[in-house]
DNA sequence: TCAGGACACTGACACGAGTAAGTGGTACGT
DNA sequence: ACGTACCACTTACTCGTGTCAGTGTCCTGA
């Protein structure tokens, strides 16, 4: 009663050739020469026949799979992050390449291993790995891994630094001259913040403007009070924010300690939430363009898959501004 | 110079033992007594050879993999999604299934046939599939498909209308008794729209209210006054939103307008996004506790997979209140 | 007319694991 | 002493695919 799977050999008997022929024709094989006719009576078959080869069998032959495996770390994941993600598993579909990802869980030995278990082709990994994994990996014969946040750098860093630098530029163009640094509390945002915050500096020193006031702020409009009376008082007008949801900390600080007017605290996030043009004041932002970001990461897996060059990221990030900067 | 990858046949070598006997100690398998030693032994060389069965050749002899494949719409990904998925991926990697999570694309064929090479375990769809296509699901030997929002309900179904009822309960209490729902505009959100709907009307009936006044709320300020002011000048003063995102889209309007005072209207969303409680005024919401609806999703899945019976969902959401209801 | 290719295709093996069926040895009951 | 039963394991086949090494046929050139 249930039907079996179609294989190749259905397809073959369908069109009255080997199991062979049928694989060069679909695989569209170099160096083999196939007559039209038949080509086209096996196309016929397999359309037929909705034939659709067993990703299992092809990668146990080939022994690599057509799985980009993406560790992601147990971060809160942003919408700008997931939306990378969704570009990220389409770019790769036109590959016929399926993307997986996978959250580390945080201590758990049998799936921090778990490509051993997929064999995908490539590896895409938020932080940087031991060297142990490193090279137990490329032992299991997968070449291409690629570390987004890692001690070379990687495609997403020079993104963020690249926000960090419009924020604290917009913040300059403004005529603020001190610039405060509003960073995250959870210490897992650490490796996205450091490049943000690297844009930050770098931009300061450029500008001549002195280096910025850095304090943690947290995501409650009591406890972001602290932070922000301290900036107020020693003459910190500008505030570059991490992200969006702390720049919105800011303004609750400030408005809980009563400097509500906007003359006395320009806030610019990083990441354009639907919600930073629906808040009172409208939040100024710095937007990323996720696209672009997707296609250069995109890029660098396939750079990764077929030789070494990684190629340079862009710069996709644009200051949208509104009432708060 | 790139060593091999390490087989059961190594681990047999290594142990002084056949093939068979290692996969009968590994995989426990029941009615096959093994002396304890050569149990020991085993273990200890697979350990010694870090092995790893091959994912491939499992799932090609069992003819069914340990993934279970989520297809997800083209939605904008919510946070709490985003949680939701993150839970569920550990929670069935701790029972050695492996989620892999892949956004439908428009109107690609090959990736949305993805099931066929993949042969997952099990599927779970958010929206309800063609009985076509189910079927064909089903031929190909794939019998646990799990529907979120379909036809007949589903795990996640009742929590939602569970959530909009809570709104309307709250908004009733504080002694609204014209009610307004702000429906989101992307005509994809449709799905979860429904039923938290459908549980605003469930308790506007049950406490002798008139239905609720539903009208589409726009994410941007002065497109958002529109709806906003037809509500203020027909007394509906109590207003239920999609979620928190539109929620502040109300609000903004409200803003835009000029009827800013909070006695005016009082604004309850869905979701607890963060940046909720750093508004002003802060928002009033439902959250949806996303680790009991993983758990129900996890549950439903294993249930799919060993029998039929699929368990109830359970209504764990719970208003929290703050400044704006 | 026949060697020698090019062409178009086929046979057979391997990938790594699960598992039904079989095998040799020991213990036990009568 | 012999059949039976059980234990602890092994042998051999299978899943569906990619691909190397052939194999038969037709065409061409000398």
């Amino acid at each position: 009663m249930a039907e079996k799977r179609v294989t190749s050999a259905d397809v073959a008997r369908e069109a009255g050739v080997s199991r062979a022929t049928v694989s060069y024709v679909l695989n569209s094989t170099p160096n083999q020469k196939i007559a039209a006719s038949t080509r086209n009576r096996i196309l016929a078959a397999a359309a037929r026949l909705g034939y659709a080869p067993s990703a299992a069998a092809r990668a146990l032959r080939t022994g690599r799979s057509d799985v980009v495996l993406c560790l992601l770390p147990d971060w809160p994941i942003s919408p700008t992050i997931a939306r990378i993600l969704e570009h990220l598993t389409t770019h790769l579909a036109e590959r016929d390449l399926t993307l997986v990802t996978h959250v580390r869980a945080p201590a758990c030995r049998s799936t921090s291993e778990i490509w051993k278990a997929i064999t995908p082709a490539a590896i895409i990994a938020y932080e940087q790995l031991d060297d142990d994994t490193l090279a137990a990996i490329r032992a299991a014969g997968i070449t291409a891994t690629v570390v987004l946040f890692g001690r070379s750098g990687g495609p997403l860093v020079t993104a963020q630094e690249r926000a960090g630098r419009l924020q604290a530029e917009h913040l300059a163009a403004a005529g603020h001259r001190q610039i405060g640094y509003a960073y995250p509390e959870d210490p897992r945002l650490r490796v996205l913040a450091e490049p943000r915050l690297a844009g930050v500096r770098a931009a300061c020193a450029e500008l001549g403007l002195p280096q910025p006031d850095v304090r943690a702020v947290p995501l409650d409009p009591a406890a972001a009070a602290d932070p922000v009376r301290v900036w107020h008082n020693a003459d910190y007008s500008g505030i570059c924010a991490f992200n969006d949801e702390v720049a919105l900390a800011v303004l609750a600080g400030a408005h809980t300690s009563g400097l509500a007017a906007l003359g006395d605290l320009a806030v610019i996030g990083v990441g354009d939430l639907a919600v930073a043009r629906l808040t009172s004041p409208a939040l100024t932002t710095v937007a990323l363009d996720t696209a672009a970001l997707a296609d250069a990461m995109t890029a660098t897996v396939l750079a990764a898959l077929a030789g070494q060059p990684a190629t340079r990221s862009p710069d996709s990030a644009r200051v949208i501004v509104r009432a708060s900067a």
